[in-house]
DNA sequence: GTGCTGTTCTATATCTTATAGAGCAGGAAG
DNA sequence: CTTCCTGCTCTATAAGATATAGAACAGCAC
């Protein structure tokens, strides 16, 4: 589990912390039950502080994608063989999709392309990431 | 030209009104050469400072969407007519769409699914703007 | 002149972000 | 038991973002 993050950034640490397990656990690299480094060993690695590492862990606790315990330290405790999004997710998400969605049509990127960019990103996801779904 | 914002919202109500700018680009609800109201006007029908309306149409000129000039007040100068986005922009926002559809496969949305909800919601935006594409 | 427009300053209050240090509870390993 | 690491919680501080507010200026229309 290599992480990187950009410290001059205007997106927060916590987030870009946060959106590379997201996207780690979409691509399969992270797997239910892998275990992530403690919040102390990665803010040493990244040369940052270990709150900024436990707010980036705590809100993907509240987001249901980690497990966190004393015990085994963060674990991975859902990702895309974990059955279906929650509803009020879903809803979000759509809405945030289409705002993203509109950027794009909006700066004249065509339709297709988008679709395209949407297909291939996908595509790159689930390669690696198979369990449950039927193949296409 | 309504544009409803949430003041309960944890996203910054400068944002919401750029994303609901946007998303009316996009839809072909505001063409180029539409005429936005002007800041003190929008900020009194929404009830807010108009500082914090001049900051979404500010970042909305620097995205290159709005034109403002003393003369007209805020006109759309972009939209999906115009031409293929810049380089720049392709390239940040690939790296948002890849963070949010990562989002919607780690929290286990199937892949059709998430390509379908893409492919409606571009259809949603294409079906009123046209103007240079070849039909499909 | 009057009235509208965008634009630019100062100022303030609140929230967010990131840092830092200290400490506690629980489990593992010596 | 002691030692060590774990998540977790508290206080505290500095810097930036957000939203408010008031005032003023320059350009254009009537």
């Amino acid at each position: 589990m290599i992480l990187s993050v950009d410290l001059n950034s205007e997106v927060p640490i916590y987030q870009q912390i946060r959106d590379r397990v997201v996207e780690a656990i979409a691509s399969g690299e992270l797997a239910v039950g892998s275990p992530l480094p403690s919040t102390r060993q990665l803010a040493a690695d990244l040369g940052i502080n270990f709150h900024t590492v436990n707010k980036a862990y705590d809100l993907l606790r509240r987001e249901g994608l980690l497990l966190l315990n004393r015990k085994n330290g963060a674990v991975v405790q859902r990702d895309a063989s974990s059955g279906p999004p929650a509803a009020h997710f879903t809803e979000d998400w759509t809405a945030r999709l289409r705002t993203l969605l509109a950027e794009a049509v909006a700066q004249g990127m065509g339709d297709r392309e988008a679709l395209a960019a949407c297909e291939s990103t996908l595509a790159r996801f689930t390669v690696t990431a198979r369990g449950q779904g039927e193949p296409a």
